[in-house]
DNA sequence: ATCCCATGCGTACAATCGTACACAACGATG
DNA sequence: CATCGTTGTGTACGATTGTACGCATGGGAT
């Protein structure tokens, strides 16, 4: 009863325009294509959000909240007893061999955040978030933020060279910067 | 022999490209936009660049060498005693705080990267070029692919969240995973 | 029942874009 | 000198865009 309007559709719409980000990038979002695939009329997009940059707000704050939502989910379910560095590498094998796009998703963020001025505490609070949900599994903070920067820096390698992603490379690199000893033999070639 | 005329012409309008790119970034990449930076009329740059595709290659590729250039002289320069780490965070300090929208458009070059197909050799000979260089200062290939990483994500953090540049604890993440203890101590708060 | 207004919808408009094309100028070649 | 091809220029066209505006509608409040 009481809802004078209808805040599904919104969500509908923040929805679509989430995908629209996902299979053309930033540049591919617009008010039509939105429209199109939330399966509403044009003006319905344009009178929840007026701008175009109320909607890519709303559709990059989706895509983070769903980013950091799956690795909370994974921080939260992590075997404390294992290695951290050997757990971190394997998880993020999973995520870059696995769901390729989703990672594609989170630079894609960080790249409109570079131009857009509105973007940026987005982009800052996801990366903070990120060191504070892996601040579980390691001495510090500060460690915490190096170590979200590899990841970040190795993820980038991956999805620009086509090197395929090295596993125990990774995970020495990891256990290296968390100044924990848990496996690091000489790095693999 | 030849051309009397003009290979000044091809030069200049990449010139302005590039310009257009570091100040208004790839989506503000046009014809029109290159023709009036380069000062020569729209059908020059269409004459020169068919496509916009080829234009914003032509861009990228002069904006990657001018970058790899200024990396290149840095390392042949560097003092080979001092500590590999402290040096190469002072600077990235430099670079950060002094001119921020060189390093802005590296990553310009990576995101457009992620979406088009044409520029993932141009990003992928960056990494390598980068890690190739660093290689120089440090044990190993692997080693130096993974302190590109670290620059990489901790240059992301300090040109999208606010935080200042934090040179020492830079500096300590990278002599960690240099396997060097050349200054390592406690991690800065 | 009647009125009001937030919400939804369809269309239209001005601007901008990439690109194509027709023509001008000039150097090289016979 | 005549001719031709390369280089340079101006303009135009079709497509797409963000956004605005007029109108329909349906549920509360009176």
């Amino acid at each position: 009863m009481g809802r004078r309007y209808d805040p599904e559709r919104r969500q509908r719409i923040i929805d679509a325009a989430a995908a629209v980000v996902r299979e053309r990038g930033i540049g591919g979002l617009g008010h039509r294509a939105v429209a199109a695939a939330a399966d509403v009329p044009l003006g319905s997009t344009t009178y929840h959000f007026a701008t175009l940059d109320d909607l890519m707000i709303a559709a990059l704050r989706q895509i983070n909240a769903e980013w950091l939502a799956e690795v909370e989910h994974w921080v939260e379910g992590v075997d404390p007893a294992a290695p951290p560095a050997d757990e971190l590498a394997r998880w993020l094998g999973e995520q870059l061999t696995g769901d390729r796009v989703r990672m594609e998703l989170e630079y894609e963020l960080y790249f409109a955040a570079l131009r857009h001025e509105g973007l940026r505490p987005l982009a800052a609070e996801c990366l903070d978030e990120m060191a504070r949900m892996l601040a579980r599994l390691m001495p510090d903070a500060a460690t915490a933020r190096a170590v979200v920067a590899l990841i970040d820096g190795l993820t980038l390698q991956v999805l620009l060279a086509d090197r395929p992603y090295d596993r125990e490379g990774t995970s020495a690199a990891l256990a290296r910067i968390m100044g924990v000893d848990g496996d690091n033999g000489p790095p693999a070639g």
